[in-house]
DNA sequence: TAATATTTTTAGGTATGCCTAAAATATTTT
DNA sequence: AAAATATTTTAGGCATACCTAAAAATATTA
C-alpha cells in the first residue's frame, strides 16, 4: 500500500521517463510535483527501498518493472475516470483533470475493472491518451496531428502541442475550440495550407498551425 | 478544506449524535474510528477552532450547524457512490462500504451533483438509508425493526442496523434481500426467535437478527 | 461523602512529508 | 585542469496524526 505522495512521485517519474531514457533528475520531479528537490531526495530513498525505482545518489531515478506496473495502474485509473466523467457525467474534457487526480488514488482492483467494463473498455481517454490494460500493457500510439490526416478525413480537436498564448488567441479568433470536429477538405499545393470544415464554416490554416493541433480520427 | 481525518471525525460525531442528544464522548468516537481517546481529544480541539463542533473539556462534542452541513455532505457523497457501485457497477450491497469510504472524500461539488443526476436522484442508498440533498436536508424516517412487528403483520425490508459484512452475508445466504416482504408468522416462547414468511419460503431467525432488520409496515 | 473506578486530558514520543539553508558532488566554462 | 556554476544531498525544523503512560477530572458505589 502506497501513500498518495508515493504514488504521485511514481507517476511523475513515469511521465518524465518517456522523454529521456536516462535516470529522471531530482529537480525535474520536484518541478513536476511543485515541491522541492530535498523533499524529492527523501522520497527517492524510500521508493528505492520499496524496490519501485533504482536510485543512485546524484544520478536520478529509474522505475523498476514493479514501479512501471504501479505507475501504469495509476494512469489506467486516472484515464478511466476521465472517460467516466466526460461520457457519463457530461463534464467538458478540460474540467476533468483535477478530479481524476483525486480518483486515481482509490484502491480497489474490482472497482477499476468494473468501471472499465461499464465504460465498454475504452482505449483512449478524452485527451486522446491510451489507457493501459489491467496487466499494465499500454499501446503507445503517436499522437496524431491535424496535418497527419488525409483529405476527406475528420478529426476531433483534443489538444495543442505549442500552447503559447499567441497561438491560443489565434484559435479563439477562428472559433477552433477544444472538442470540435475538423474535416480536412483540401490542401493547397504551393504552401501546403489546409482548407478545413468546422461546424458550418470553412476556413484555411497554415501547415504550421495544423501540425500544432492534436486530434483523434473520427 | 478538511483533511480525511477531520472529515472522518465529523462524520463519526454525526452518526453518534443520532443516538444521544448529549455531547458525543471522546471514547465513543475513538472506538468508532479505531483510534485512541488521546488522538480524539487533539482532533476535537482542532475541530472546535474551526467552528465545526462545540467542545467542552470532559463533556464531549456537539456539531455546530456548519459541522452538521459538513457531515451531511460527506454522507451524501458516501451514499450516492454506494448507489453508483451497486446499480451501475454491479457490486453487491455488502461490498461497497470500504470503497465508498474512500470515494466520500473526493472534493468536487459538481461531481457530486452530476453523479446525483446520473443516478436519477436516488432517495435511499442500498442499505435503505436516506440520501441528503445538496442543501444538507435529510428525511429521517423512523426505522421500524422486524422485531417490532406483531404476529401476522408484514413488513418491507428496507435496511440493516448493523451493516457488518458478516451480517450482510448471512442475509444473502438466506435470500433476505433489500425490498423483499417479510411476514411474521410465529414467535417461539423459549428464545423469542421468529418464524417468518419470505416469498414462497418460511424460515426462522433469532430475535437478535430480527432487531437488526429495518422494515416499513405494509 | 469518601473511596474507587472510569473517562478524559496532558505530556512526551514516533513516522510522514513537507520546508530552508548549508554542504557535497557534478557539470560547464575559461 | 582549475574555477565558476548548477544540481543534489544532508542537516535540522515544522505540522499532522497517530501512539503510550501519567495526571486530572468526572462518575460510581459502598
Amino acid at each position: 500500500m502506497l501513500t498518495f505522495s508515493e504514488e504521485n512521485h511514481i507517476k511523475s517519474i513515469f511521465h518524465l521517463s518517456v522523454i529521456s531514457e536516462e535516470g529522471v533528475s531530482t529537480n525535474s520531479i520536484a518541478e513536476n510535483l511543485n515541491t522541492k528537490a530535498s523533499s524529492v531526495t527523501e522520497m527517492l530513498k524510500k521508493l528505492s527501498e520499496k524496490r519501485l525505482i533504482v536510485y543512485k545518489k546524484y544520478h536520478g531515478a529509474q522505475l523498476t518493472e514493479l514501479g512501471r506496473k504501479t505507475a501504469l495502474n495509476i494512469i489506467r485509473k486516472h484515464r478511466l475516470w476521465e472517460v467516466f466523467l466526460v461520457e457519463k457525467l457530461n463534464f467538458k474534457w478540460d474540467e476533468v483533470h483535477d478530479i481524476a487526480e483525486q480518483l486515481e488514488h482509490i484502491q480497489s482492483e474490482k472497482l477499476t475493472n468494473q468501471l472499465d467494463k461499464f465504460l465498454d473498455f475504452p482505449t483512449q481517454d478524452p485527451h486522446g491518451d491510451p489507457i493501459p490494460n489491467p496487466a499494465g500493457f499500454i499501446k503507445f500510439t503517436p499522437k496524431l496531428k491535424l496535418s497527419d490526416l488525409n483529405i476527406g478525413e475528420t478529426g476531433k480537436f483534443i489538444g495543442v502541442k505549442d500552447s503559447s498564448s499567441t497561438f491560443l488567441k489565434y484559435l479563439d479568433k477562428r472559433k477552433i475550440s477544444l472538442g470540435c470536429n475538423i474535416k480536412v477538405l483540401h490542401q493547397e499545393d504551393f504552401d501546403q495550407s489546409l482548407h478545413i470544415g468546422l461546424d458550418d464554416t470553412n476556413l484555411s490554416i497554415s501547415i504550421k498551425s495544423a501540425s500544432n493541433l492534436y486530434i483523434t480520427k473520427i
